[in-house]
DNA sequence: GCCAACGTTGGC
DNA sequence: GCCAACGTTGGC
């Protein structure tokens, strides 16, 4: 089983929605190195991270658990959509997506900041590389236990 | 709103 | 295949 970190913007869809719809379908991946994550290395069982970004408090809030992996996104194929990708053919869809369903909340959740600190601890964590802009990122088995051993 | 760090695009 | 221009991400 693997463990991942995948990002949202709780503006956009938080970990409060995910828990009031219980299962979402992670749309909207128009990332190539993200899609091929999603699509070669996620399986079902996989756990998750459920990571807000781009807010006043970046940081794991929570977990999720894969329950579906290898979905065409529809949103890339429907022309009246914002994430509508002209060049992706409906006979040979490009962009995947997955489904993941609500585990958990982490309270209190765990800042960015509080990841930073803890480097040392935790080693190479993917998404406090400079510049990582993956909106999924592995996360190893010792780091995810690490991290979890943060809050109560 | 700024800016660094990428990824993507398209002309050549 | 190179590379400049452009767009996006995401912390601050």
């Amino acid at each position: 089983m693997a463990y991942w970190l995948m990002k949202s913007e709780p503006d956009v869809f938080s970990i409060d929605d995910l828990k009031a719809r219980r299962v979402a379908e992670w749309d909207g991946v128009r990332n190539y190195q993200v899609r091929n994550l999603m699509r070669d290395d996620m399986a079902v069982g996989d756990l998750a991270f459920f990571y807000h970004s781009s807010c006043e408090v970046p940081g794991i809030v929570g977990i999720m658990k894969i329950t579906k992996t290898g979905l065409v996104d529809p949103t890339a194929l429907d022309p009246t959509h914002a994430q509508f990708d002209p060049k992706s053919d409906p006979q040979n869809p490009r962009w995947m997506m997955v489904e993941v369903r609500y585990q958990q909340h982490l309270r209190p959740m765990i800042p960015l900041e509080r990841l930073k600190r803890e480097q040392r601890a935790l080693g190479d964590l993917w998404v406090l590389r400079p510049g990582n802009r993956l909106s999924i990122v592995p996360v190893s088995s010792a780091q995810w236990h690490k991290i979890l051993s943060f809050t109560p």
